[in-house]
RNA sequence: CGGGACGUAGCACAGCUUGGUAGUGCACUUGCUUCGGGAGCAAGGGGUCGCGUGUUCAAAUCACGUCGUCCCGACCA
């Protein structure tokens, strides 16, 4: 492509709405334009290192054994109140009436549709298994989007189904789908972690999510020093040390006036956190519970959801929790409280610790559990911390931030119980098919790959997924041989196949350069003075150095680079 | 949805307190000089000051409303 009558443009100053490195340098290059919150315009560049994306994954897809189809935005709403999705995902679920006032919606998620689709197949256990997947933008209302292309409200999302007649199959389709992933992201070049996670809203057995490692991604990864064990901070258990009990002491009332706060209580008594319990009070179903953590620890709400197997767990409001505690806020606690007691294991290990006394400005201090109060169950509550084990083997865990930028699920049986996808086995039973899901985002992918691959002077894209490998600048358009000679190699290059980016513009040298390097072209081929003895100049992007070669040498040295 | 901020040219912003002819830098056009890492000088083009209502002789500026955007939180497939 010819510069000089393309759309192209780039930014000198940093975009005011972008909050992310990737949104920043993805806007400035000129690949996206934000056109409302969390809603974006792919630009030539951009749409062109998007579909060399899509290509990776669909050839991957293609050779395990996928085949691709294209459903619907448009959902009759009916579709997800069938499989009990519509009330779980609420608002999230962009809803529109089309002129005789049926309701439709913009499909988030396309399991119910995939399951309709394969309904028109599955008879006999003969007919499974098999993949189907597309590439289809999902619509999802999401309350925050942040992050460029991250945390969007409409995005393009490779998402393949699985169909078998039992967890064993299922079990081989599904890994068949994890190297296909992982061929995809080793590709795209992305340095990624595979770990377990909450099944959230897609229900099912198994939830493993691929988590490009970047510094601002969304979730919190935890990770081992030791052995391979990689979670996502929301299911990763926690180990408890065994409890080492000091002699108890008499229990007593401290007078805490206005310190409500762990981190008051710190400053002003010279108490330390771990001779402190956080005592917070949550309606699960509706129903309130004084949950107990260590007051330096962490609640963890995915595992208090689990314990239950509650559909909601929230924090109560403010004035609940000031009448189950009989006290301003801060000063709640477990004795002498009418509702259930969950308590983290680690309050176990505790003793001659420090609690809510119920009472507004009061705190007991020595209080030990099972003397004091009793809880009604322990369990595990808690979110695990840099420093502890690791649950697998014993190892120092550390946190790094991640972007889930593809998901795999077991679902089981779960949406073919609920839509009555059936198909006849040779002792002609009746039974559900096995399930898989399996997504991921494209639009993630390239912000994760910004995120990993950039400088200060603009994106450094992975050869297989630049725009164009290769770019040629024209120093001086004007010096008639700097230009003829250009257009020469342009056209030689183009003739092998090579998407090559031709900088033909009328500007100075140093635009053109910065321009160069903000887009993130790998290979930089220069025409300037050096043409008169024949050479041009070629950089590549990730590194300093220029060489001088002669133009006879640059369609082979070209080739084998992009090799 | 709760808390906070912002909305003035394609981009980034000033002007608003104290109402009186719409500004700056980058980008854009033309000319001259320059020409290997975001040039200089000069002359230009481009604005319903988010929108609405009100106060006023007069509103970018004050008041109220509304829409939008961003940040923190809640939520999150």
């Amino acid at each position: 492509m010819k510069l000089k009558s393309s759309y192209f443009f780039t930014l000198r100053e940093n975009v005011k709405d972008e909050d992310s490195v990737s949104g920043n340098l993805l806007s400035r290059s000129g690949m996206i334009k934000k056109n409302s919150s969390g809603i974006y315009m792919y630009l030539p560049l951009g749409y062109k290192v998007l579909k060399k994306i899509e290509q990776i994954i669909r050839k991957e897809m293609n050779e395990a054994g996928a085949q691709e189809v294209l459903m619907p935005s448009l959902i009759p709403e009916e579709i997800y109140e069938q499989s009990g999705r519509r009330a779980l995902i609420g608002s999230s679920m962009f809803a529109l009436k089309d002129r005789f006032g049926k309701p439709f919606v913009l499909g988030p998620t396309h399991e119910e549709l995939f399951v309709m689709a394969a309904s028109h197949h599955v008879k006999s256990y003969k007919d499974l298994p098999f993949n189907l997947y597309q590439f289809q933008t999902k619509f999802r209302d999401e309350p925050r989007p942040r992050f460029g292309l991250i945390r969007v409200r409409e995005f393009i999302m490779k998402d393949a189904y699985s169909f078998d007649k039992d967890l064993d199959g299922l079990a081989i389709s599904y890994q068949k789908m994890v190297d296909a992933y992982k061929a995809s992201f080793d590709r795209m070049g992305i340095r990624y972690k595979i770990v377990t996670a909450d099944t959230g809203v897609m229900g099912g057995l198994l939830s493993e999510e691929f988590q490009a490692v970047t510094d601002i991604g969304e979730d919190r990864l935890v990770l081992c020093d030791r052995c391979e064990f990689a979670s996502n901070i929301e299911v990763s258990p926690c180990v408890t040390d065994e409890p080492v009990l000091e002699d108890l002491r008499e229990m007593s009332e401290l007078y805490t006036p206005n310190v409500g706060k762990i981190k008051d209580l710190v400053d002003n008594y010279q108490i330390s956190e771990d001779k402190m319990t956080k005592s917070m009070i949550y309606m699960i179903d509706k129903q309130a519970v004084l949950v107990m953590v260590r007051a330096d620890d962490e609640i963890n709400e995915v595992k208090l959801q689990k314990l239950f197997s509650a559909k909601t767990v929230e924090l109560a409001n403010n004035e609940v929790v000031e009448t189950i505690s009989h006290a301003k806020i801060g000063y709640a606690g477990p004795i002498g409280i009418s509702t259930k007691i969950i308590a983290d294991h680690r309050i176990k290990t505790m003793s001659n610790f420090l609690i809510g006394a119920n009472k507004t400005d009061v705190h007991f201090q020595n209080v030990n559990v099972g003397r004091d109060f009793q809880v009604t169950q322990f369990a595990d509550i808690r979110n695990i911390k840099p420093g502890d084990k690791c649950p697998n083997c014993g190892g120092k865990i550390y946190f790094n931030n991640g972007i889930e930028i593809g998901n795999t699920f077991k679902l089981g049986d779960k949406y073919s119980k609920a839509l009555g996808l059936e198909y006849l086995d040779a002792d002609n039973t009746l039974h559900p098919v096995v399930m898989g899901s399996y997504g991921i985002g494209t639009g993630r992918c390239l912000a994760a790959i910004v995120e990993q691959n950039h400088d200060d002077y603009g994106i450094i894209w992975p050869k297989a997924l630049a725009p164009y490998g290769v770019a040629i600048v024209v120093i001086n358009t004007k010096i008639e041989l700097q230009s003829s000679s250009a257009e020469t190699l342009y056209k030689i290059l183009s003739r092998e196949g090579i998407d090559v980016l031709l900088d033909d513009r009328d500007e100075r040298a140093g635009v053109k350069f910065n321009d160069m390097d903000l887009i993130g072209i790998p290979l930089r081929i220069t025409v300037g003075k050096t043409i008169d003895q024949g050479k041009v100049e070629v950089k590549l992007r990730n590194e300093k150095e220029i060489q001088l070669i002669d133009l006879d040498q640059v369609l082979p040295f070209v080739q084998n680079f992009l090799k």
